[in-house]
DNA sequence: CAGTGTTGTGGGCAAAGATC
DNA sequence: GATCTTTGCCCACAACACTG
């Protein structure tokens, strides 16, 4: 970070490459500098660092970086396996977090013809450590109406600590989620639906998101009954209906109804949209809720109504001061010309995300 | 029907900036 | 100095459309 800020271009992309290992090697180096470095891969060279992934990893080492010792050119699916065990039997004494190894295609010429998907390579693969899991008691299931007006429940947990972070909350995706089936009718958790008061069992998907696996029928209250999906959008009352073929239930009020409205907005102002800095999700909620902002226009017209002068100023309002109002002014501003993409983006139109945009 | 790309929903953490 | 909010990063997966 240091190299960074006095524009070190190689110390910052060196950062960036320990940041490219997640938030567990970043949270590791935070709590006990200086940071560790192995090397895995390369960007730019101006000449082949070699012909197989394990040699250019010899050669990176021959330049003097550090590699993970335990890399290893296996021949066969068995042989990654017996690492892949290996391994996770040597994960408690490494000295630093891993949640599973990465399988790669040694030979660089066939990783050039396997090529990229839209988001990963061809040529290599992650296989995970199963996640730690822990119990805790289903106290509620919320509903959340989203922009596009689908409302999505998500389960209230007692929170409890699952692979070093406290979980409170999961999403339980859809009616039939709950209820114990996927979109075509096949069960999940061999049927058994999911009730308020059930004690479950939670683990995090990819060592992150939140996700509940299981339900102990064996302590299930006598009195439970199973989670009846609303009928009515919890927000604004209206209708909620489900398409045929659809998974989620949609809230028929349109932008009559404030969660819809709020979100949008919050869309709007999000960070791939208009990305207005000073107007984040909180603030949104502040002044719609006053009503200062109901729709995206105005925005635009927040200073003419409440800027410097005005009765009723942002600066005046609780969390602002001088500083942040005119911040606020200065970033609405700025984004008065912005590309079209970003635009229709901000409309919230649904299927129609940042790249079709 | 498998593979792929995209959208839309959900989650967490650290750092930075500002106010309280 | 403590606290709050935002920013920016990371990740999973359900759902759906499309292609060959």
């Amino acid at each position: 970070r240091e190299g960074a800020e006095a524009g070190d271009d190689f110390v910052g992309g060196l950062v960036d490459g320990v940041a490219l290992h997640g938030h567990r090697a970043r949270a590791a180096g935070a709590a006990a500098r200086p940071l560790h470095f192995f090397a895995y891969g390369w960007g730019e060279t101006s000449e082949p660092l070699g012909e197989t992934q394990s040699g250019a990893m010899a050669r990176l080492r021959g330049l003097g970086f550090v590699t993970n010792p335990l890399g290893l050119v296996c021949d066969d699916v068995e042989a990654l396996l017996a690492c892949y065990r290996g391994i996770e039997v040597q994960r408690a004494t490494l000295g630093y977090d891993i949640d599973g190894v990465v399988y790669k295609v040694d030979d660089l010429a066939l990783q050039a013809r396997l090529g990229f998907r839209s988001t990963t390579p061809r040529w290599a693969l992650a296989h995970k450590f199963s996640a730690q899991r822990a119990s805790t008691l289903l106290e509620a299931i919320d509903i959340q109406v989203g922009r596009t007006g689908a409302l999505s429940p998500v389960a209230r947990l007692t929170p409890v600590t699952v692979g070093g972070v406290v979980v409170a909350n999961a999403t339980l995706h859809n009616a039939d989620y709950i209820a114990g089936r996927d979109s075509k009718g096949q069960p999940i958790r061999e049927g058994r639906d999911i009730r308020v008061g059930d004690w479950v069992t939670v683990y995090r998907a990819g060592d992150v998101i939140p996700k509940i696996e299981d339900v102990d029928l064996s302590r299930r209250p006598a009195d439970s009954v199973p989670y009846a999906f609303p009928k009515t959008c919890p927000i604004c009352g209206s209708d909620a209906v489900r398409e045929e073929g659809e998974a989620a239930v949609y809230c028929t009020g349109g932008l009559i109804c404030p969660a819809q409205a709020m979100e949008k907005l919050k869309h709007f102002v999000s960070r791939g949209a208009f990305d207005i800095e000073g107007l984040g999700a909180k603030a949104v909620e502040a002044f719609f809720a006053d009503g200062w902002i109901r729709e995206p226009a105005d925005i635009f017209t927040l200073a003419d109504r409440h800027g410097p002068g005005r009765p009723t100023q942002v600066k005046n309002r609780e969390g602002w001061g001088g500083k942040s109002a005119e911040n606020l002014f200065a970033a609405i501003e700025q984004r008065r010309a912005i590309p079209l993409d970003r635009l229709i983006f901000g409309l919230g139109i649904r299927h129609v995300g940042e790249t079709a945009a």
